[in-house]
DNA sequence: TCTGGGGTCCTAGGACCC
DNA sequence: TCTGGGGTCCTAGGACCC
């Protein structure tokens, strides 16, 4: 096994089962207790504390299957309260910026640190105190993994929850170590490798991280393409991923939601595009960019037997590319009338809005219209005063007032951190 | 009764052009 | 029966991530 240099320079800082870590800051009596976090719509499990894990709750179990606990009160459930993570994340990552101002937000829960170029002696004693200093300031036990590449911390990580959960921090720093951290680990559990892939490889008799840098390049990169070459790479301890401290630029963005019962009605589900257009409009502003496609689709639920599965989907390429809630919600009604039919029920609608370019480099066909400049200045008014007075105090009339569809939360906690109208942006990919 | 949401990258194959 | 070669662009689908 080809191993070059193992100075460890990346540290994986994650927050442990993080959507519950944040609600047991704010009810500390639920430490040490089976506690979940659902999704949308109260649908599935999303996040779990040990004790609910030792319960045998698998992630994504469907709420109703441990009602009967939750009732009970033997396990305490949580609606997700995205408000709150949001804003416990970004002050965990702070955190982070203390210790490196090399910092890549790498999700909600988890940010990369590089090292490179700092002198460190003690990688065990600099993981400890990140730790310590989290859990003192924001409440949260962190799990740190240490290595010389980004998928060797990620390993590291998972020993340090997994296997050391008491100290909480694994340093990678020797092929030795690398050699006894890739044994310890399911392929499966290798960042990249997925179900899919894993099952593909077991058949080839590969079990473990180590197994999997034993094969052949060629049938790595005959069956896994080129992602499945850089992340042999990595495990033998050659950097290939590099840090991404800049967040760039989104090239879709996307918003769906399940409804709580299906529906064949037209008016309720119009709404509902109108809806998820606006706000998908308003992150694409936000980001500063024009969407050149809108795409609509509806799914009917999958899980019935009584009607066939059915997902369809419309894609209108604008006239020209745009950030107007306006235009845009325009062209999803129209691509929603396409597909729509009335003879099924629907359980999830959505759009997507893609080919994104940056508002700056917009480039100006001659054959597009001009970009509308009333459009623009009422889209600045309107999302200024969202802001300040509250999501959708304004609001386009095609949104409607039911709001029917909008989520089931029966356990969410208050946002004690934020106010109600404030959602903190998380930056994260 | 009840099953989330939002992203990325890579490849193959078709359309089209010279 | 034979029916070029090479390039680019676009899209759909499949894999992955949290």
């Amino acid at each position: 096994m080809l191993l070059k240099k193992c100075k460890p320079v990346f540290a994986l800082a994650d927050g442990n089962n993080f959507y519950v870590s944040c609600e047991r800051v704010f009810d500390p009596s639920l430490e040490g207790k089976p506690v979940v976090v659902l999704s949308n719509n109260d649908g599935i499990i999303i996040a779990r504390s040990q004790e609910a894990k030792d319960l045998g709750i698998a992630m994504g179990t469907p709420a109703f299957r441990i009602k009967d606990w939750i009732e009970s009160g033997k396990v305490t459930a949580f609606s997700s309260n995205y408000a709150l993570y949001g804003d416990m994340s970004n002050r965990m990552m702070r955190i982070f910026a203390d210790f490196t101002p090399a910092v890549e937000v790498y999700s909600i829960d988890e940010a990369f640190l590089d090292f490179r170029g700092m002198e460190v002696r003690d990688w065990k004693g600099l993981g400890k105190t990140i730790r310590q200093r989290v859990r003192r300031y924001i409440g949260i036990p962190v799990g740190i993994g240490f290595g010389p590449t980004k998928t060797l911390a990620k390993i590291a990580n998972r020993i340090a929850k997994k296997l050391m959960r008491e100290v909480g921090v694994a340093v990678v720093d020797t092929p030795g170590k690398i050699r006894r951290a890739l044994e310890l680990t399911p392929v499966e559990d290798v960042w990249g490798i997925g179900r899919r892939y894993a099952r593909l490889l077991e058949n080839q008799g590969v079990r473990t991280a180590a197994d999997f840098v034993r094969l052949p390049d060629g049938w790595i990169r005959r069956h896994m393409t080129v992602q499945g070459l850089r992340i042999k790479r990595e495990l033998q301890g050659e950097p290939v991923i590099a840090l991404e401290e800049v967040v760039p630029p989104r090239k879709a963005i996307r918003t769906a939601r399940t409804f709580v019962e299906d529906t064949a009605d037209l008016d309720f589900i119009d709404e509902a595009i109108a809806h998820f257009t606006v706000r998908a409009s308003q992150k694409l502003r936000a980001q500063g960019s024009f969407a050149r496609y809108i795409t609509v689709f509806l799914k009917t639920n999958r899980f019935r037997s009584s009607q066939p599965y059915r997902s369809l989907h419309y894609t209108v390429r604008l006239p020209y590319a745009t950030d107007s809630a306006i235009v845009l919600v325009h062209y999803a009604r129209l691509a929603l009338r396409r597909i729509y039919d009335p003879a099924y029920a629907y359980k999830k609608a959505g759009i997507l809005l893609s080919d994104l370019q940056d508002r700056s480099v917009r480039q100006l066909n001659l054959f597009e219209p001009p970009e509308d400049d009333r459009h623009r200045r009422l889209m600045e008014t309107v999302d200024r005063l969202n802001r300040r007075y509250g999501a959708d105090t304004l609001r386009l009339g095609v949104q409607g007032q039911s709001r029917a569809w909008q989520l089931k939360q029966m356990h969410r906690s208050p946002r004690y951190t934020t106010r109600w109208d404030e959602i903190p942006v998380i930056y994260a990919r």
